[in-house]
DNA sequence: GGAGCGATGTCCT
DNA sequence: GGACATCGCTCCG
């Protein structure tokens, strides 16, 4: 638990459209339980993916091993790894067998940096930002792989990987264009805090 | 501080 | 065999 108010995120919160559920997930926070300790950032950028009818989404070209999870049902984290260098997180959103889902971006840290900065492989006077502003640099400063957490249930407190909310005011919503992708770049489909300085891009 | 680019594993056609 | 929801390094200003 992150404070008195804190509450996990229900299955029923991912049970929507990830439109709905994307600009609804600034200002949680995700934790990472690590042994005794408590890794936890505060949510300020994510991007919506959604089915056929989005060519950027893995789910877009079907049901295959890698993106099963994106078909099954809601509040499940879904990891891939890309460019043979990083890992990104995501969770599915939509009943069983409709895909979609949200992909994590950026965190502002909150606690447990030493073992972010330590996970991460990088120097404590390294600017803060390099934590986890980024998809591949969030899993990292989490200890996020596939081998790990794919598959994992993100909204059951015996977890070692959840979202919660803890009782902070809802933040400002910017709606933008997602980055980093080829297919479907103009969809607005990304959210995220404006000026908050943990944002990539 | 920004453009350019190489690294490098996994999945799917 | 090619694409890829990225990052960190170099080089230039």
């Amino acid at each position: 638990m992150v404070s008195p108010r804190s509450a996990i995120l229900p299955r029923s919160f991912y049970d929507r459209d990830p439109r709905q559920v994307g600009p609804d997930l600034l200002g949680k926070v995700l934790v990472r339980r690590d042994g005794p300790r408590l890794l936890i950032g505060r949510i300020v950028e994510v991007e919506a993916y959604l089915g056929a009818e989005d060519p950027a989404a893995h789910a877009s070209i079907g049901k295959t091993l890698r993106n099963a999870v994106l078909f099954g049902p809601p509040g499940y984290a879904y990891v891939y790894f890309i460019y043979g260098n990083h890992f990104c997180l995501n969770v599915s959103c939509l009943p069983d067998g409709v895909p979609g889902g949200i992909l994590f971006r950026a965190v502002e840290p909150i606690r447990g940096m030493e073992a972010m900065f330590k996970l991460r492989g990088i120097d404590k006077s390294s600017d803060l930002r390099r934590l986890t502003r980024g998809p591949g640099r969030l899993a990292a400063a989490f200890g996020i792989t596939r081998e790990r957490d794919n598959g994992r249930d993100l909204t059951s407190s015996r977890s070692d990987l959840y979202i919660a909310d803890d009782g902070g005011p809802p933040p400002e919503v910017l709606i933008t264009k997602r980055i980093g992708i080829t297919k479907a770049a103009d969809m607005p489909l990304r959210y995220i805090v404006p000026g908050n300085k943990f944002v990539s891009g």
